[in-house]
DNA sequence: ATGGGTCCT
DNA sequence: AGGACCC
């Protein structure tokens, strides 16, 4: 089997993927419930996260809480609280500002991190610095973590997911195939449904397949994105890394029931008051905001059926 | 499933 | 504007 990069760490990147995080900031604040089928949801009656012993009895993220309940008698149903969950999201990326100060947000539970050249400082090995995260991020807010590390942000999203949960995954670059070739190709970060059929019909199952194809191959049946996503498994870093998550737009969007024929019915129904009304906070959200940055301004504030 | 995003063509 | 993909 060949090998796809010489160099072990040209660079290293993590990638942390808190563990069933919504349940785990239950369970942090509320300990009793550490240990038991838990989920979240109750507010719109579908679950939308649930904790690895809820999982273990088959319950499913999306499913009506009617029906995880007869499947799991005695799940611990929680609103959801969105809230506690940016604060918990706030103090992990403090934590991980510790350790590099090379951070990307990426969503409230899940981050890169550059760790390039910290060996020296930490004195250990880049796997060993990963468990100091972990630990720390575990005595601390009392949450799990996974993390992946390898030479590019793509093989460190499949290193974060490789072992779940509290995982800790090295790809170095000398041993990507021997990663790759359990992947599938629809599990690989930005290969969709449609991307996966497509390079099925070229007998590319796994993502070591596809890493292996030539870049001639790959240009003409492909769009950037997958390009460089094809670049990433062979170890070559091509989606840059964003330390900065600063939104381009702020909007609020709203489908009606029945679907809108005429004017009269986007104002008429009084359920769609509330969206009038969080369009309008938005709005005056929005001056406040921004206020003291005359660069900015409205482009549209839109309606969407 | 749904709602909020990004990037690319 | 529409498509594909993400969490």
């Amino acid at each position: 089997m060949q090998v796809l990069s010489v160099h072990s760490w040209p660079q290293a990147i993590a990638h942390l993927d808190a563990d069933a995080f919504f349940v785990s900031c239950e369970q942090a604040s509320m300990p009793a419930l550490k240990g038991k089928c838990v989920a979240v949801g109750k507010e719109r009656g579908i679950i939308i996260a649930l904790s690895y012993e809820a999982k273990a009895k088959g319950v499913k993220r999306g499913m009506f809480v009617s029906d995880a309940k007869r499947i799991c008698p005695g799940i611990i149903i929680l609103d959801s609280n969105h809230e506690t969950y940016g604060l918990f999201s706030v103090r992990m990326f403090e934590i991980l500002k510790r350790f590099s100060p090379k951070i990307e947000e990426y969503s409230v539970d899940e981050a890169f991190i550059d760790l390039t050249g910290l060996r020296r400082l930490y004195s250990c090995s880049y796997e060993e610095i990963a468990v100091k995260i972990q630990n720390t991020i575990e005595q601390e807010l009392s949450i799990s973590v996974s993390i992946g590390i390898s030479i590019t942000k793509v093989l460190a999203k499949i290193a974060s997911k490789y072992k779940k949960p509290h995982g800790i995954t090295a790809i170095p670059g000398n041993k990507i195939h021997l990663y790759l070739s359990n992947i599938l190709i629809e599990d690989v970060w930005g290969i969709g449904p449609n991307t996966a059929s497509l390079l099925k019909k070229f007998d590319i199952k796994t993502a070591l397949d596809f890493a292996l194809k030539n870049e001639n191959f790959v240009k003409k049946y492909l769009s950037k994105p997958y390009i460089q996503i094809y670049k990433e498994l062979k170890g070559e870093p091509s989606i840059e890394f964003i330390e900065k998550i600063s939104p381009k737009s702020i909007s609020k969007a709203k489908s009606f029931y029945p679907p809108s024929q005429k004017p009269e019915d986007l104002i008429l129904p009084h359920q769609t008051m509330p969206f009038a009304l969080s369009i309008y906070s938005l709005t005056l959200f929005l001056i406040m905001a921004l206020k003291d940055r005359c660069f900015l301004f409205f482009k549209a504030i839109s309606l969407a059926s």
